[in-house]
DNA sequence: ATTTTTGCAATACAGTTGTTTGATAAAGGC
DNA sequence: GCCTTTATCAAACAACTGTATTGCAAAAAT
């Protein structure tokens, strides 16, 4: 298909077969190699669509966080009340769908930890995301202190994250009906569930 | 320094040197000559005491993560109350201290996802982590069903990896004082501040 | 004092890495 | 229909990887 092709189009092609490589081996089996293999392509299209692997790499992670925002966008349109918080932590944490999406997550944080680039990222990501929390749980927790709920937001975000190792980790050990409790024992605490929302 | 070597000294000098060189430039940034360098010593020295690289990793990531239940151990001897769970958590998450691990633990996680070895070597540790917080959690929350615990357990586990992970990722964000006061949050939301265990 | 043993350095080795280059072919524009 | 553009492949490149090998010197053992 030479000359009209859909740049972008190719691009998120390219990052499927780098999301499906992280998943299924890890940064270090992540090679060049290894991802056009999988999307069935030599080399040489890696080369032409990106300027070098890091790019590739940023441009993949950026996607992939992306999608997650699109994710909780859409069901959030059809969602109220403590509901739509828990939409913005169930897109985060695997819950039954896009598994292959935690590897990334491990792979995104280490890499941005020695990053600078990729540790910018990470910061747009997740200021968005407390963003998108704070509002939520504001709404629920109208009489809590401000900086009582940036605690709390920051608690949110990091369960998850750490629900997501968890899960990642002992996928076995936790099934849906697990995870979801678990999630719904976290809104509890946080004061978010549908009873605390009504006392409060 | 031949024949009379302690041969563990030598290796815990070497997983010194790891450490470094992994908080220093990650996962990829650690080989076998980045690391020789790193100690002060030859390559030939890693391939005298570890059979390979794997071997070698495997070991660095079981040392560390014994180093932090035997601070906990130490520091608990000499805690009672929610202390006691504190003691657990900040000993994990950073606060002040021991940044250098926070670098080590993404890695390990990273990994182990994709190594049965070291997903086996996370279950253990996990394990035994868990142990400790659902003894201390018990006592503390005494009326507490077993489910629900075992829930609040999970959670406590995943928001100090998750806190792991904000606080290496925006660590000017947050000084010691906002740490420890999410850290008081959390206990707090568990029902394990000192006025909440008061209450109980 | 001599002989082992062993900790360590240095180097060699084969395989893999990201990247570059040259060739090929397909689809525009004119 | 010709010419330019470009998407793709295949191969080659130098650099780096983990590991194996060789040599040597220092300390026990006798």
């Amino acid at each position: 298909m030479p000359k009209i092709v859909d740049h972008d189009e190719r691009r998120t092609e390219i990052v499927r077969a780098i999301v499906k490589v992280i998943a299924e081996a890890g940064v270090s089996g992540a090679t060049v190699r290894t991802i056009s293999r999988e999307g069935g392509f030599s080399s040489g299209v890696i080369a032409h669509y990106f300027s070098n692997k890091d790019e590739m790499i940023r441009f993949a992670f950026e996607f992939v966080a992306d999608r997650v925002f699109r994710r909780i966008d859409a069901r959030l349109k059809q969602a109220s009340g403590p509901e739509r918080v828990r939409v913005i932590l169930e897109e985060h944490v695997p819950i039954g769908k896009h598994d292959d999406e935690t590897a990334v997550a491990l792979a995104f944080w280490e890499m941005a930890l020695h990053d600078d680039a990729l540790r910018a990222q990470f910061r747009d990501k997740y200021r968005r995301w407390r963003e998108y929390l704070r509002l939520e749980m504001r709404a629920l927790l109208p009489a809590t202190p401000p900086d009582v709920l940036d605690r709390r937001v920051d608690l949110a975000v990091a369960a998850a994250d750490g629900l997501l190792i968890t899960f990642a980790m002992e996928g076995k050990r936790y099934r849906q009906v697990d995870r979801r409790a678990i999630l719904d024992e976290l809104m509890g605490l946080l004061g978010l569930s549908d009873r605390a929302a009504e006392a409060a």
